[in-house]
Order: C-alpha cells, then structure tokens, then sequence
DNA sequence: TTTGAAACGTTGGCCGAACCAACGTTGGTG
DNA sequence: CACCAACGTTGGTTCGGCCAACGTTTCAAA
C-alpha cells in the first residue's frame, strides 16, 4: 500500500488518479466496515433495507448493482447475525421477503455514521467547497457513462 | 453494468462515486488493452521499462507497486511475446535484469495511444478545464493518502 | 387448458487485482 | 565465519464482481 509510484507517465492520468483514489476510499471504507465485522455488500443491502423497506432479494439485488448469487450470501450472513429476516412470499412463492430487524437497522444507522466519518476522512486534504466539486465533477463522469 | 442505484444515501457519496468513476476507467481501460491481448500489469511494466530503463524485477515491482510475485507472471508473459528480455546480472546473480525489446518499446508505445484514448473518452463528458479540475484535485486527494 | 417463457433463490464456479508466507540462492557485514 | 537482507519463485488467499445451471413457481399466450 505504500505509495505506488508507477512510471511517471501514469502518475497524471485521470483513470490511474481515479484508480488511486478509489483504491483509498475502498480502504478506509473497509477498515471502517471491519470494526462492525461487515462488509461493503453487507451495507449496501442494509442501507436499501433501511430506505427503502423490506423486499425480495431479487429487487435487492437490482437496487443495489449486486448479482442475486451473491445476494444469497450475503443475507445468509445477515439473518446469521439477526440483522434481517428471511421470510417466504406468501403472495408471490418464489420470492423471499427480506427485512430489517431491531438490531439490523441500528447497525445500519451505526455503519451509515462510519460511512460519513469515512468521507471526512477522504476529503480531509480538500476544502468544503473543493469537495462538492469533486462530488459533481464525479457524479456528472458517473451518470454520463452509466448512460449506455 | 447497468447503472447500479445502491441506496440513495450512497449514491452521492465521493467513496461510491469515485469507486463507480474507477471502475467505469478499469472498464475502458481493460477494453482498450485486450486488444492488445494485455492488461493492467503488463502495461505498468512496459511503461516504467520504457522510461527509465533496465531494471530488475524487485526494482520493477517498487516502481510500478506490484508485488514480487506478480511481477515473476508478467514478466514471464511479457517475455514469452518477445516484448522484454529476462537475462542474469552478472554483478548481482540474485537479480535479473529486464530489458524492453525493439517490439517491446513498440507496444508501450501503443499502448500508451491507446491509454491516452481511452483518457478522453473517460472524459468525454466534461470540458477541458473540468477535466484538469479534475485531474488536480485527485492528484491531491492521492497525495495526501498515500504519505501515510 | 395446456404449454412455454420468465422470474426467483440457490449452488458452484470463474476471473482479475492485490496481498502474503515460505523457500532456496546469493550478497554484504559484523 | 555467521548472520541477516535482498532476490526470484511457488503457491495460496481474499475480495468484489460475474456467469451458468438447476428446480420451483408464476404468468401469459396458444
């Protein structure tokens, strides 16, 4: 993790910077994560359980850019843990219906807090307005490229 | 690939956006060098080669932030292809040294087009002066994080 | 009404990038 | 000489992400 040089050519290229700064973020992000003995899937089904109700894990998937194998995992860890229930679809008997216990959303709240101390701890050699530029320069890359 | 949602909560969140912006530059990245049936390690390699010249692998790796062990797999690749030579030091017979090819120097060349291509398609989006915006605060965020 | 396509959860596997442990060889220093 | 460090190499692990296949269940068209 120390400091990868890289040919100098490299050093100034936009996708390598975005590479870096990724890889960071994704670090400090786990090493926040790690103190709940979580990780990055875990949050974001936690996180869309908490906005936005309980659903199947299919929806979960689809709303969280995360494949239905790997959904199954990770809830297994969740109900493992009592974070959420795994309840079959009366309605619909394919489907599981996955939601929040008690103790599942005070662990999302808790892990969204990591989050934000996360992003503090990212954007700390920026100033507050240096960082809602990076944010819209980023979030205008993102949707751009996420259109076809 | 399709535009993964996650939660509101993380969709504007500079962790997410620069994982999403990364992994959107990995993408034409890794599109870009497959059609020079190479990839990431092998162009780092190449590159640092190109610049600075011959050097043995354990210095390669340092520059470039690969592991020893990778660096063995990539250079073994490049050698196979003819790109780079692998040959004793007789001053230090623990090292190797590595040295591009004529056809070596000739795809770090390439391939840097094609890096340099795939640099104004990431960017397609934002203007010139946006995209230097850009390209300075990364380069201080990944300042700041990579001395310690 | 039967039949076929689609969605669902699940298992199992693959990939690329990154990291680490261990070993035998070689070099330099106390 | 003895020791430790650096080197190249093998082999293995992790993590995020993706894909294929299967049996079950649902739904719509013929």
């Amino acid at each position: 993790m120390e400091s990868p040089q890289s040919p100098a050519g490299l050093r100034t290229t936009p996708s390598w910077l975005l590479n870096q700064a990724a890889s960071h973020a994704g670090r400090l992000i786990s090493e926040g994560f790690a103190a709940h003995d979580l990780r990055g899937y875990h949050y974001r089904l936690l996180a869309a359980l908490a906005e936005a109700g309980p659903a199947s894990q299919a929806d979960l998937g689809r709303r969280c850019g995360i494949d239905r194998s790997d959904v199954v995992a990770a809830i297994n860890d969740l109900a493992g843990r009592g974070l959420v229930v795994r309840a079959p679809d009366p309605a619909d008997r394919r489907r599981n219906v996955i939601s929040l216990t008690d103790a599942g959303a005070d662990e999302a709240r808790r892990m969204g807090e990591t989050v934000d101390r996360v992003q503090r701890d990212l954007l700390a050699p920026l100033s507050a307005a240096e960082g809602e530029q990076l944010t819209r320069l980023l979030t205008r890359l993102v949707e751009h490229h996420n259109r076809r």
